[in-house]
DNA sequence: TAAACTTGGTGACAAAGTTACAGAAAGAAA
DNA sequence: TTTCTTTCTGTAACTTTGTCACCAAGTTTA
């Protein structure tokens, strides 16, 4: 991407007045960061904002005995607001942020921040929204975790990740880590899929054969 | 509580100037509701931000097949900004507000909020802290719910449910829907302890006679 | 090529969730 | 009071999910 004018690209900033983009594009600037950085960590907590231009940022949480949850992504156009809300919160947490594609991103300074959400009504919308779009995926995450079973999770995962095609590059640990569970049991549940005749197991690749089964155990 | 100045009580208000207080004092009025009283839930979002003066209100999420599982607590002081946020969020979502005890709450009209949020760096700096203290809690439940084992949570929550007496008035049914499994698995492990002599079991009511045990085994 | 690492397969077992009842306690109705 | 009904608890059998231990095949590195 040229040096454009990246105002254009947020539902946040594409409705404030001209002198306030201008005034943006002098004090934020561009980050780029390679796929599997960490954006986000307990042990940096960036105190800026992120606007994510392009690439995918991964959100996930990892427990005391080292195994780990994708919570949810943040994508092109939105923002990370998770950092930004534990920056005012004191207490501990093990959410961490990764790339999971070469990333471009614009990072705006706090007091800018601040100085949005108290001036433009637009921006403001924009903030919350990005907050309770976060808290809505969380409690998906919650209902998932707490009452959902895996097969249906992980229909439902491999339809999102297919994304159009057929095949799937991931390895059983990294669906495991999706869901939040073990590799042994993603293992057996694929076997079972594969006997189904649903999808082809090959080594650090998936293919599915018959996705309006899965589709359908998933419930969409 | 008389009809006193509410505005003292809570972080977000109590460092507004004067005027802007008298302002809201106008515009925000006291509402009450007796405890089990729903205030919030997919079918009925209010459209004000509640200040709970008084009470507990528990969060709690249920799913498809009818299990439940509480998200966390809003106290004295606090704000109770899932409601603000799922307003803008059009996506559904299923938890559910419960006033656990007879509740007193101030209640702000949206404008209000609006106009207080865009002014009032003290206020703002209140409802960002509210998001991000919510935000937390959910990642809190996400991991005790993936990663946690229930004997430890169900310690945990015993401890944290005693309030520094010795009895509990609980049904293991109650116990089953703060950490959202059955209430079987509950059942079992009460017998467990019991059997461990940390605790009595009676009709209705748990009487902890270990509490050293019981916080040993919670991590705290 | 050999060694080290990654990925996936498997079996045995443990923990948690489900299903299906049964009986005791408390409260309501006759 | 007695009976009926509801709520609460206990329990056994079974399924699903998570854990542990280990091995084998593929891939990368030395």
């Amino acid at each position: 991407m040229k040096n454009e004018d990246w105002t254009e690209l947020f539902d946040g900033t594409r409705a404030l007045p001209r002198d306030v983009r201008d005034r943006l594009l002098k004090s934020a600037h561009l980050v780029t960061a390679k796929e599997g950085k960490s954006i986000f960590s307990p042990d940096h907590i960036p105190d800026k904002l992120l606007f994510l231009i392009n690439g995918v940022i991964r959100v996930s949480q990892t427990s005391e005995n080292g195994r780990e949850i994708v919570l949810y992504r943040v994508e092109a156009g939105q923002s990370c607001v998770l950092t930004t809300a534990c920056i005012l919160a004191e207490e501990a947490y093990n959410a961490e942020g990764v790339a999971e594609t070469d990333i471009k991103a614009i990072s705006l300074p706090r007091s800018e921040f601040d100085r949005l959400v108290a001036e433009m009504p637009a921006f403001r919308k924009f903030v919350f929204s990005a907050y309770s779009r976060r808290l809505i995926d969380l409690l998906r995450v919650v209902d998932d975790v707490a009452f959902g079973h895996i097969d249906v999770r992980l229909a439902e995962r491999l339809i999102a990740l297919c994304g159009g095609g057929n095949d799937i590059a991931v390895t059983h640990q990294k669906l495991a880590v999706e869901l939040g569970t073990a590799r042994e049991v993603i293992s057996r549940q694929l076997v079972e899929f594969q006997k189904r005749g649903w999808l082809e197991l090959s080594r650090g690749k998936i293919t599915l054969n018959d996705k309006a089964s899965l589709r359908k155990l998933s419930n969409n």
